[in-house]
DNA sequence: GGTCGCACTAAGCGCTCGCTCACCTTCGGC
DNA sequence: GCCGAAGGTGAGCGAGCGCTTAGTGCGACC
């Protein structure tokens, strides 16, 4: 269930599709600076440097340091919706469907945790209508979710109490991981991908 | 179990024995303004002002802004250590001080959210010795937490595959309550914590 | 009631920030 | 062989940063 390009390296994942080569290069380093010291720190200065490119050359394909964050946290709440949205529309039982959302989710966090911390932390450093844009995604993940969990509770598969709480949760616990999982630490992103799908379908009452 | 401390106005809380006055209306100021814009985003002369003082006057106090920040970080963890620590040395069964530490854990993320995500999420702002003071406190929490699930498991009230992983897991769900918990939506803290309790008693299979 | 100590302020220093601008190179089309 | 567009650079602007310093107001004490 864990494809190459979840886990090759971490992060040459989805930024494929940003074009031209300069401007790509420039987003992979303000990923990786955000990432290290969080947006405000982080100067145009050392995103530029990271790419081999003078500061000017920034603002030839950006219009500003947040049009870059802006871009990154789009790209990347869209490649997290992708993954539950994918894993919620497959075919089985709500528990099946669960547990391959939540590995697959935990796995993009650990393995992608530059990117994803990024897209799940810098988010307030967005200005309001960008910020609206972000939430509007994030409002999408979460109902994929909460459609499984609805799904389980009316098969009789799961014993929930609180549906909106419990949806919160798991997503909360999901996320968390991108600020603590570290690639030189005991597990791999599929371990903590395994172990949370395990502890999550106990959290939803899995019979 | 919770206390008028805890909850009262979320903030004004742990802070009385900053002295003297002056000082701690400084830090109260830091608080309010890392959690609102974060550690970089923030600058002396807000803090100042948000005290109703000159810029200058932080200076007589503090000898940077991130002493500012240490203190506040250090003043926040032994304050969450106190909470776990009397939870899991209470008397009762493992279930019973399991189901307390969480509660008032995430009664104090929630309640106390300003406080919290200062302390939880501006850690990377600290340099590297006071950095490493503050993360000594936080594996103390981790052991805390730890030696509650290991009683449970020993007394054959829990089932749990993965010790340090399911420890890790609780933590990190309890934390990132300062991430997301608004104090304008639809759960207080209390109601949170006893959700929480349950989600968390599920996790390591309580019987 | 003079004076000493201290909390505090007004002004500003040196620096670095995000961003701009004048200029340079490269290269496909005619 | 010339030209214009596209993509890049070096130098530097105005602003705002963390922090300092010279000086002020004021209460405690002899």
């Amino acid at each position: 269930m864990s494809t190459a390009e979840e886990t090759a390296g971490g992060e040459a994942q989805a930024w494929g599709e940003v074009t031209p080569d300069a401007a790509r290069r420039l987003l992979v380093a303000a990923v990786e600076a955000f990432a290290e010291r969080g947006y405000h720190a982080t100067t145009t200065r050392d995103i530029a440097g990271r790419a081999g490119m003078s500061p000017a050359a920034l603002y030839i394909h950006y219009k500003t340091k947040e049009e870059l964050l802006h871009r990154i946290s789009r790209i990347g709440h869209e490649k997290a919706l992708e993954i539950l949205r994918t894993a919620a529309r497959r075919e089985g039982t709500a528990r099946e469907r669960l547990a391959g959302a939540v590995s697959s989710f935990v796995r993009w966090h650990a393995g992608g945790r530059t990117t994803a911390r990024v897209v799940q932390y810098e988010l307030d450093s967005l200005g309001p209508d960008a910020r609206a844009e972000i939430l509007a995604l994030r409002r999408q993940c979460d109902a994929e979710v909460r459609a499984i969990i609805e799904d389980g509770v009316a098969a009789g598969e799961f014993d929930v109490l609180d549906v909106k709480g419990t949806t919160l949760a798991v997503l909360s616990l999901c996320i968390d991981v991108a600020r603590w999982f570290n690639v030189d630490g005991p597990w791999t992103p599929d371990e903590v991908g395994a172990l949370y799908a395990d502890l999550v379908l106990r959290m939803v009452g899995d019979k």
